[in-house]
DNA sequence: TTCAAAGATTCATAATAACGAATCTACCTA
DNA sequence: TAGGTAGATTCGTTATTATGAATCTTTGAA
């Protein structure tokens, strides 16, 4: 079931929507306008994350709002780009070590 | 690159290479052990690892050992297991409420 | 040197995931 | 109630990923 969790992380539409909720609830339309990807693959992707419980939905008249369902889903992907920053930091040093 | 760092994490096999990593390093053969999986498997998922700059090797001798490159891994980690915590609790309470 | 042990890599195949297109559902308004 | 709008769902196709089997590489010992 973790894994499940990280794999609906695995994808870079999805990592945009998160970070678009990241300050605040957004409407599928706004969101469809952000990405620049059609209105059903977003529905799509939301629905992969509404699966694992990281975003949440919430009806008001015809649009439908997601926000995250937790503040740590933000959390954890902060420490995993610093973890890649990291990698990038030690890989770069080695190409300027093998540089020489 | 983000959502590849995710996409490292997203396998239940080297979700626990990185539990068995979690207290020190480990040789790709204890590995092998504990995963109870073919020795060219955990390399695999190894390798996806290290592609990743999640984990770093050691050798010594004939053996090589693994550890985790940052510690930020594991706490990531600990918080998407929260987040599906949360999200059982939260779908528990609701097959609860459907049941009344 | 040759052989064996510990891993890594490559390749082919089976299983999953992503996306577009079409269809379906819920809500609002005339 | 008919029509329109915002999303969701289903399905088929294409692209990725996981795994086993076989092969290759590195190291240490006879």
């Amino acid at each position: 079931m973790h894994a499940q969790v990280c794999q609906a992380l695995a994808n870079s539409k999805r990592l945009e929507i998160l970070d678009a909720l990241r300050h605040g609830e957004r409407s599928v339309g706004e969101l469809t306008e952000v990405l620049d990807i059609r209105k059903a693959n977003v529905s799509q992707h939301l629905a992969v994350l509404r699966a694992k419980g990281i975003v949440v939905a919430r009806r008001d008249g015809q649009t439908i709002y997601y926000r995250l369902a937790t503040p740590k889903v933000v959390q954890a992907c902060e420490l995993m780009r610093e973890v890649l920053l990291e990698h990038l930091t030690r890989s770069g040093q080695l190409v300027k070590a093998a540089r020489r």
